[in-house]
DNA sequence: GTCTATAGAGAGATAGAC
DNA sequence: GTCTATCTCTCTATAGAC
């Protein structure tokens, strides 16, 4: 093991995903990637077969995490308690440090990650999770709210979309990150637990 | 007008926007444009300056009538009536059919927008969308609800995120287009209506 | 494990004929 | 208004030295 500092395979990861995030995955070359990390290109083909092998091998992480909780779901009764718990499950996966970066990645790369076999499997696991917690008895409206509280908490890191967290906000207001997500879960719960008064 | 159909210019833009949003902005090549018109990629440059022009072209439709909703709710007096009003004029926008794609195209390529004038002006203008509904003085959960209005109506076109339209839904509870709507605005209009029972 | 050098493909864009 | 032909650039990926 003669690497520098913590296996450049990690690093590549990293600043991989970094740049996806910021300018695309089309958009990002490997000169780019190459660049940040005072490496060449070639250097980055001994780690990885391909760029999209650099996606799968990130994107794989989060998509295993997804399924894991889909199939807890998928092994429980179908129960209010089942949705509850499954909620749960998704809002501490996507507060988890590792988790954030990968959220903020997928929903800015929808549609590279349609075309790429992990993006496939993470796009299936989303869709186990709406399937889990959408009520097939229930009528639209209540339908849409179960929606919502998934949306929520997918999305409860994507600061851009929100403009709840930074500034443009008063600061009696402003809220604790950890508070973030519990509060998030809270809304999210009350969503599917009260449903809604007419159809 | 020697035009064959309809004016080429507007058959480039809509042959575009489809190919943009299936496969995203930078994956898409001017030749695979050209080829389902059936024509050269010099024709492309005949009615647009370049690959960023057509882009422009098509989402400054949308960037503008987004605005143009915004702008209306800036000149009223900030009440609840405002907050309704505005939700009722985006769900009247994102419904109509022009401007379906075109939000489908924009979830999938925030990526690339981020880097376009035009797709600015539609990421400026939707935050707009956000700040006037949210109400600074509430509490986080109930901006939350309220952040969740604006998203319900800009996602309701959104068959793949949703699965609340086609198959896989027992036919009991299948709703028509129109009626999709319509709910949906209702459940948005209850989000910012009814606010939290405990902070 | 990282380098230099380069192959090979495909992209956006332009010139000039028709 | 559309074509053919072509330029130029950049990208992914590989070969082979160290």
């Amino acid at each position: 093991m003669a690497e520098a500092r913590g296996d450049t395979r990690e690093r590549i990861q990293q600043v991989a995903l970094e740049l996806f995030t910021q300018h695309g995955y089309e958009k990002t070359s490997l000169r780019e990637i190459a660049d940040r990390l005072n490496v060449s290109t070639a250097a980055l083909y001994y780690h990885f077969k391909t760029k999209a092998d650099i996606l799968s091998s990130v994107v794989d992480d989060l998509a295993s995490s997804v399924e894991e909780v889909a199939e807890w779901g998928q092994a429980q009764p179908t129960t209010l308690d089942m949705r509850k718990g499954l909620l749960e499950r998704l809002s501490q996966l996507v507060s988890s440090g590792k988790m954030r970066n990968l959220m903020l990645f997928s929903q800015e790369n929808q549609a590279a990650l349609r075309e790429h076999p992990a993006g496939q499997r993470l796009q299936q696991g989303v869709q186990s999770l709406f399937a889990l917690v959408i009520d097939p008895q229930a009528d639209f409206a209540d339908q849409l709210r179960a929606q919502l509280a998934v949306l929520a908490i997918l999305l409860s890191n994507n600061d851009a979309l929100s403009l709840l967290s930074e500034e443009a906000m008063p600061e009696e207001v402003r809220i604790a990150p950890e508070q973030r997500a519990e509060v998030t879960l809270k809304v999210a719960m009350e969503l599917i637990t009260q449903p809604g008064n007419g159809a």
